[in-house]
DNA sequence: TGTTTCGTACGAAAAATTTCCTACCTTTGA
DNA sequence: TCAAAGGTAGGAAATTTTTCGTACGAAACA
């Protein structure tokens, strides 16, 4: 079985640190790769200038992110929908860890966690939403 | 900085690989490296025996898996906790995907898949719960 | 008993991911 | 104008994770 070609390959996974840039982006918006650094620096953990760049350039191959080249600070975007991006690597998560069932998730959090009043109504809420469908 | 010891890190997470083989002996019990395999090849995908082998081999290193050598055919079990483990991973995972919150990840969950019926009753019998506590 | 089968141990290779070094270009400002 | 600061490109190194080759011992069995 041939290798994911690197060089168009859209649906491959971000990978961990993939995940952290997009993240940056998905919050913050398109950016130069000096603001993702700080960012990441900032937020969560020490890298140099350098990594961060180049990583950045390598997703852009992936085609997983754009770049807006036109001046001299690249501007990156991300390509990949965040919605999907997360339902994707939700899905991914539910079928390794959870039997494929989302109820079976589900109710693991409502189980382990102390949730708060107002987020048990919220729930019930989107509930009778989509009971009403 | 130390790398973390590969002797004595209780708290180091599963790889992919890993949980894999974990999710094995959380399923079907204490098995042999054979079982296991097998298991894998029917349900998951090729790999060599070896490979499970040696990967079950530094599991046991890093006291992941617990192993009875008293006969040739040695035999593994999990040394963590199914439910602690999926735990913390859960919450590892929706801190970098939903912000920390495990209600936001319930909306998307309710909000993009096809939940049954009855899956939308058993959620809301244990909200149910909940709010007599 | 000898040979085939099945097991573990161990090291190393391979692959995937992450980090950094160096070169070189552009902009800024003294 | 020229030095300093800040940017990109690209290769290579380092690390982590995964896979496999080889050696060798124990068990099964003809």
């Amino acid at each position: 079985m041939k290798a994911k070609s690197l060089e168009n390959n859209p649906q491959s996974e971000p990978t961990k640190s993939e995940l952290e840039i997009l993240q940056v982006l998905w919050k913050n918006g398109p950016s130069t790769v000096r603001f993702v650094n700080d960012y990441l620096n900032e937020q969560k953990r020490a890298v140099q200038y350098t990594s961060t760049l180049k990583l950045m350039q390598i997703m852009t191959e992936k085609e997983m992110l754009l770049r807006d080249a036109s001046s001299m600070k690249h501007i990156y975007s991300p390509a990949i929908e965040e919605n999907q991006t997360k339902t994707v690597l939700l899905d991914k998560f539910i079928d390794t860890m959870f039997n494929g069932s989302s109820t079976n998730l589900m109710m693991q959090l409502l189980g382990n966690k102390k949730t708060s009043q107002e987020e048990l109504d919220a729930i019930r809420a989107m509930l009778d939403q989509l009971d009403k469908k």
